[in-house]
RNA sequence: GCGAGGGUAGCCAAGCUCGGUCAAAGGCGACAGACUCAAGAUCUGUUCUCGCAGGAGUCCCCCGGUUCAAAUCCGGGCCCUCGCACCA
């Protein structure tokens, strides 16, 4: 099959330059002082299984930016490294340990992209039962992905983060948090398996993936010697109160809790103690036991009666209910029922009269809502008894949302009368936890929530979580600094990172499972994977040197990254603390210095609320100003045929088969000129082809003129009016690329090189009227452009090209192309348009014409003075204003006899909205039109006469008055 | 719920920051023509509606507003996507 060949064609041209780029090391940056640096990043990628085509398109792009700032000149540093800190690789790792089979199938779909045999695949899992084999084997794998499509990263730098130099530099960046006091010790709740004894993350679930925590105040009115605890989302409402409800048939408990006397479900109890509280049971009992004793309330101690209800659930949150019947509908409906039928509850010894002694009590003002609003909507919605659960609770929601939004607090409700709901919350509460009447219980907001190993998962509370404070006094600011003064690009992102910026107070940053560095000053903890990975762009400078030397984990003190990264301590003193040469520790402090900052960091949007934002604070915490990240850019995921890829849907492209399936080069093509990156990219498997016929077409055309003798037809050169045109293109689109690479338009770029050349260079190539001597040495000329406007997006192809024409050194290498301001000419440009239109113009005609097969075309021209009248319309820049415009030509001599024709194009530009494009004067109009007649004739398949419309030798009907500048006029026949 | 971003012709996708040159780039698909025995590939043209010669009408989620002028600005509505913390 000859596709199949043409493939293969590709594959051997991408590994022979990846071959001599890997010899001839062109893509190891090293310092040099006589040069302008540019340092990019992408982050380093999880090496848990293959990669995608969806992660493809992130480094695609962020190499070639790298490739076009090295052609610009630069001294182009990209890194890379892999990521294996964390939980999941350790976490698949115990799965396929334990046999699980969807584990082992997904590493088995993964082995078999790079491994040959079932066998191998076999042989290759068994060794899976240790995360640092996993890790190498995909690390291996992604960068000989990589390499295959043609990044160019220098490689000597590598690293994991799972290695102890790493770790080193882990242990010094926390050291230096600590220093500022950033780092906080506390209490923090997450979701628990109480019998994993471990937390449990998304993947860790069976059912309730996606569950959260709920935080319930727990609010302690006084009952006995004790407190009746309930726990409720509405602090806010104690001042409703008017009884209690417990289930009658559920178990409780009385417990010391954190010393005092609490009366809470027997479950509750057993949840507490998972919530790091110090629980005793002192006494086991039925609810039925307390129903008819008496409460105080929290604010005032007025006493009120425990009452019973079947709709409490014993086992969400404390067990306990407190009762709002004004305004929460589960409770008005139970009191209700009470009301209707008292003698229920006559065997707790509750009389009824004490039941209709209970008034509901309106302490919440909301607009739309009478006295008591919970009433009013079981009314309205005739909810009729408690079983309607799913109905109350859209009328709990209900209320609670108009409540929330809209209320006001009654004057009956103490200190905070009058204050609006939604601020008032938080403060009932502060009061409450300053008088110690209230605590916090945790919950997950959904149930069920199951660990894989069949156990309801509960909340539990580290009482020594480790934290980042980013509330830290000073730090925010000095983060909103640096993103104020970096860019991002689409800089439609700052606004998702101002966001997360005032969002981000505490986050825990050491977890006591995984891979990673030691807490330095706890080593029971162990630094989370994404607060590790947050400056190690400086790592990148010196991790050659640290490999290279063969330098040992501990040499790699607290001084030794001192001195390195921030220039702090002595040289001689540190390098003799450390063992390392001086020379050496000079020159990785010097080699930091010259890269540093990071000038651009590319990768997905999703990690701003998290790695981004981590880097830039962190950035700020530790580096001095002028090391501050100084750029983001972002690209959008990609999905499949407009679905999300995922792997269970089998909907993915593995970034290994890339090159063997389309080539590197027309992946990289797709893949930029698809979409621009701040928006989702669809990978559309039938518009390859497209891009791959783009892609021959230019390496066809190439091949054939670029090792031709370049020459550069000047005017006086007298070439064909459509060579100055093409020059002028050529130039133009190499200016337009420059451009849109500047501003990240990278698939205005992409399209600019792979459909808008080929497009000009095919329409030159169709002209027959230009000599062929003139027309190889032009397309020499373009074609030298080109290849170098396409190598960073085509780099084999090109070192092909580039090779075939003799230059020296590689295209990787080559100066981007400037654009000649001397061969750019725009009046051409126009005239050539006007040719086009003029095309356009007769083919709308014939359309019209209906059968009739004109056999000539007589094309007007109008008069020189327009074209003048034109220019000085331009030159004045008056508004667009016919009165204007009218008196501005009338002004001048020249125009004056022509008042009436005057009109008409005055007219026409307030039409049009202003001025419209044309050849610089009449006489290049019509040179425009006599030149490209044999190109029109062989278009339209009719003779083309060119006319002057001043005195045009021809024109039986009247035709040539309508002539414009730029719209010729027309006579077919 | 909170936060961010969107809704453009059959589909994908530019344009919206800086209102007019926008019936709105480019691609896919569709249709027609050239080439071919034929198909594919390739090239060319057409692809909102109407049209008496290059013209006119109606369009950029819906409704309203600002303006001489709105896909673009403002207000409201409907719908969609993404993130929300221990997960890389």
């Amino acid at each position: 099959m000859p596709r199949l060949l043409q493939m293969s064609e590709y594959v051997k041209v991408e590994k022979k330059w990846q071959k001599r780029w890997e010899r001839d090391r062109i893509f190891e940056a090293d310092p040099d002082p006589k040069r302008s640096k540019f340092f990019i990043t992408v982050p380093y990628p999880y090496t848990n299984g293959a990669l995608h085509i969806g992660h493809g398109r992130t480094y695609t792009v962020g190499d070639l930016i790298a490739r076009y700032k090295r052609m610009r000149g630069y001294n182009v540093l990209f890194p890379m490294a892999s990521h294996m800190t964390g939980t999941p690789i350790v976490g698949m790792v115990e799965r396929i340990k334990a046999g699980d089979h969807d584990a082992i199938e997904q590493y088995k779909r993964d082995l078999r992209l790079y491994l040959d045999s079932e066998e191998a695949v076999d042989a290759q899992l068994k060794k899976f039962t240790d995360p640092w084999v996993t890790a190498k084997f995909f690390a291996d794998a992604i960068s000989a992905d990589f390499k295959a499509l043609g990044y160019s990263i220098d490689w000597r730098r590598k690293f994991t983060t799972g290695d102890r130099i790493y770790n080193q530099f882990v242990t010094w960046q926390y050291h230096k948090f600590m220093d500022k006091g950033y780092i906080r010790q506390g209490a923090y709740p997450i979701l628990y398996c109480p019998h994993d004894g471990n937390p449990v993350g998304e993947d860790d679930l069976l059912k309730g993936e996606d569950a959260k925590i709920k935080e319930f105040t727990a609010i302690k009115f006084g009952f006995e010697d004790g407190f009746i605890v309930p726990a409720t989302l509405r602090p806010e409402t104690i001042f409703g109160v008017t009884n209690m409800w417990i289930n009658p048939s559920s178990t409780y408990v009385w417990a010391r809790v954190d010393g005092e006397k609490w009366m809470i479900s027997q479950a509750a109890a057993e949840k507490l103690k998972l919530q790091a509280k110090k629980v005793e049971v002192l006494d086991t009992f039925p609810g039925a036991r307390i129903i008819g004793k008496k409460f105080r309330a929290v604010h005032d101690q007025h006493e009120m009666p425990i009452l019973p209800a079947d709709f409490v659930d014993a086992d969400n949150a404390t067990g306990v209910v407190y009762s709002v019947p004004g305004h929460a509908p589960f409770d008005y409906i139970a009191l209700q029922d009470l009301w209707d039928n008292p003698s229920s509850v006559a065997r707790y010894g509750i009389s009824a009269d004490n039941i209709r002694a209970i008034k509901m009590i309106g302490m919440i003002a909301i607009e739309g809502y009478g006295e008591f609003p919970a009433k009013e909507i079981v009314e309205k919605r005739g909810i009729k008894s408690q079983a309607e659960a799913e109905r109350l609770e859209e009328a709990t929601q209900e209320i609670y949302k108009a409540e929330f939004y809209g209320g006001v607090m009654k004057d009956n409700c103490g200190q905070f009368s009058g204050r609006a709901i939604k601020d008032v919350k938080d403060q009932v509460v502060a009061w409450m936890k300053s008088k110690k009447l209230c605590d916090v219980f945790y919950e997950p907001d959904r149930r069920p929530v199951v660990c894989k190993c069949g156990t309801n998962v509960q909340v539990g509370v580290f009482a020594g979580q480790w934290f980042l404070d980013y509330l830290s006094p000073g730090w925010k600011d000095k983060a909103r600094q640096a993103l104020d003064t970096m860019s991002i690009v689409p800089d439609t992102f700052r606004h998702q990172f101002e966001a997360t910026f005032d969002w981000l107070t505490q986050r825990p940053c050491a977890r006591k499972r995984g891979i990673g560095t030691r807490l330095p000053f706890d080593p029971e903890w162990i630094i989370e994977s994404l607060s590790d990975s947050t400056i190690y762009m400086a790592f990148y400078t010196i991790a050659h040197k640290i490999t290279g030397n063969r330098l040992k984990p501990e040499q790699l003190t607290l001084s030794f990254f001192d001195y390195v990264f921030l220039g702090i301590g002595n040289l001689r003193d540190v390098s003799k603390e450390t063992g390392v040469e001086s020379a050496l520790l000079k020159s990785m402090h010097d080699e930091f210095m010259y890269w540093y900052p990071n000038d651009q960091r590319h990768t997905a949007p999703s990690h701003i609320s998290n790695h981004l934002s981590f880097a830039i604070f962190h950035h700020v915490a530790i580096f001095p100003k002028e090391h501050w990240l100084k750029c983001i850019s972002l690209n959008e995921h990609v999905n499949m045929e407009g679905m999300k890829m995922s792997k269970s849907k089998g909907n993915v492209i593995p970034l290994v088969e890339i090159p063997k399936k389309y080539g590197a080069d027309i992946y990289r093509t797709y893949v930029v000129s698809a979409a621009e990156p701040g928006t989702l990219m669809d990978w559309r498997e039938r518009d390859v082809p497209t891009v791959k016929s783009k892609v021959s077409q230019f390496t066809e055309i190439v091949n054939k003129y670029a090792t031709k003798v370049p020459r550069v037809y000047a005017k006086k050169d007298k070439p064909t009016m459509i060579t100055r045109w093409l020059l002028s293109k050529a130039n133009t689109i190499a200016k337009e690329c420059t451009e849109s690479l500047d501003s990240f338009k990278l698939r205005d770029y992409a399209l600019l090189v792979m459909s808008e050349m080929p497009r000009v260079v095919t329409y030159y190539l169709n002209r027959r009227e230009v000599p062929a001597e003139e027309k190889q040495a032009t397309l020499a000329y373009v074609c030298d452009i080109w290849v170098r406007l396409a190598a960073p997006l085509a780099p084999h192809i090109c070192e092909e090209v580039w090779s075939k024409m003799k230059r020296e050194g590689y295209v990787s290498l080559a100066p981007w192309p400037e654009p000649d301001s001397k061969l750019m000419d725009s009046a051409i440009e126009d005239a050539q348009a006007v040719v086009e239109s003029t095309i356009r113009d007769v083919r709308e005609i014939m359309k019209l014409m209906k059968g009739e097969k004109p056999k000539k075309v007589h094309v007007y021209i109008a008069p020189a003075w327009m074209f003048d009248a034109m220019r000085s319309i331009r030159e004045a820049n008056l508004p667009i204003k016919v009165g204007d415009i009218m008196k501005h030509l009338m002004s001048v001599a020249e125009f004056k006899p022509y008042t009436k024709e005057v009109k008409v194009i005055v007219d026409r530009i307030a039409k049009e909205n202003g001025l419209w494009g044309h050849s610089a004067s009449a006489k290049d109009e019509q040179h425009a039109l006599r030149s490209s007649a044999s190109y029109i004739q062989s278009e339209l398949g009719m003779e083309v006469v060119v006319h002057s419309a001043e005195k045009p030798a021809y024109d039986p009907q009247n035709k040539a008055r309508f002539a414009l500048p730029g719209r010729v006029s027309l006579f077919l026949e």
